[in-house]
DNA sequence: GCTATTAGTAAGTAATCAATTACAATCTTA
DNA sequence: TAAGATTGTAATTGATTACTTACTAATAGC
């Protein structure tokens, strides 16, 4: 006779690690939007890919890894945000990372969530590193662009164009709260499309932007 | 023989429950900022307080009851924030809650943390709701004085009023952001002073303000 | 086709959480 | 001053946490 301990991996699907890696990524992203930073444990994560807990840790050592894995993606979407037509003059590059922007939200709203929870920050400082840098890099960027939009004559910003900048990503950081943690404007998209004037205004552009 | 089966309340000060009640809520300020939102537990609360775990529960029924109490203190604070001097002019006005905002983060760092934690929403829909009805009544005052201000010839606002509310509370929050949670922005309050000029910029509104 | 690696389970770990209980000391007040 | 309400302790509860271990089945490479 065998030994008819019990009888696992009855029906479960096996799938490469690289595959699994991605899916508890969006498996993250996911629990972060339905039930909260707070409640993605890797029971829960575990349960919503349909492993047992343990299977979890098969793929990352520990908890931080899986964090610093929604960052890497994170840091990809970011890099799209930030990749505008080369055309483009200075200005209407700003406006497509704005809207780059506000269509990531409307997407994933979980990003903001993520960015914004304390768990990410505190608990990590190499984590909290890592976000800091990341912004950082948003806003240099920014500031380049509005400094070429001054220089070719698009805007005339009364402040330093890193100001100009922080104010932007201020705008879209506050944005991202209050569409998504907060739930009080139901669609980025069309409330970036109201506001974004405001801000040409502010830094003293036209109101076209083709 | 007195019963010898321990010793208590040794030199421990026995205070009133109002007392201990706002010390618990400021205790929850200082542990959110040096230990983040998540790290505040029961256990962390009564060991600040230099008291056991089980006398919290003296003052409040369950953990739900201590954020609501941080709420109305909260509440308090944002009331304080948008009390400007009647005598102002509707932009004043606006500048000088932005001010006081910016005041507020720099003397409670811990304020931001809490309004963007997961923890006070997505746990607690009755929060949530509370946090929600906050912001929009925010907005509401700020979007009403500036109608009052386009009415008065002080500014030109290209949107809605209500736009530029929201855009000025956007900015408010992301700065809020940046300075208490990702730590990139030193001083609040000087960023607030050079990136108000660009606010007023955008609602078309004059440099001076007294 | 055999073997080593990988992806899974099942069970268990110690730690920690919010909340409860039984009891004691200290106020309040009648 | 006696009685009742209040504020505290100490110990414990059951649930949940990240993480580990021992074992097993599927896969990949030679």
């Amino acid at each position: 006779m065998t030994s008819n301990v019990v009888t696992p991996m009855a029906s479960t699907l096996r799938r490469s690690g690289e595959d699994r890696r991605q899916e508890i990524v969006l498996t993250v992203l996911a629990l972060a939007q339905a039930r909260g930073v707070e409640a993605i444990t890797t029971q829960a994560i575990a349960g919503h890919m349909g492993l047992t807990q343990g299977a979890v840790f098969r793929h990352f050592p520990n908890k931080e890894a899986i964090w610093a894995a929604v960052l890497d993606w994170l840091q990809a979407r970011l890099a799209e945000v930030f990749t505008p037509r080369p055309e483009a003059t200075p200005v209407t590059k700003v406006k497509c990372v704005f809207e780059a922007y506000m269509d990531l939200f409307a997407a994933y709203p979980a990003v903001p969530r993520l960015f914004f929870s304390d768990t990410l920050h505190h608990p990590y400082p190499q984590l909290h590193a890592r976000l800091q840098k990341m912004v950082r890099g948003c806003e240099d960027i920014l500031a380049r662009w509005l400094d070429e939009a001054v220089e070719a004559g698009e805007a005339r910003v009364g402040a330093s164009p890193a100001m100009a900048a922080k104010l932007l990503l201020a705008c879209i950081q506050g944005l991202a709260f209050q569409s998504c943690v907060l739930g009080i404007v139901a669609d980025p998209v069309a409330a970036g499309r109201q506001l974004f004037p405001l801000y040409l205004a502010a830094i003293g552009a036209a109101k076209e932007c083709p």
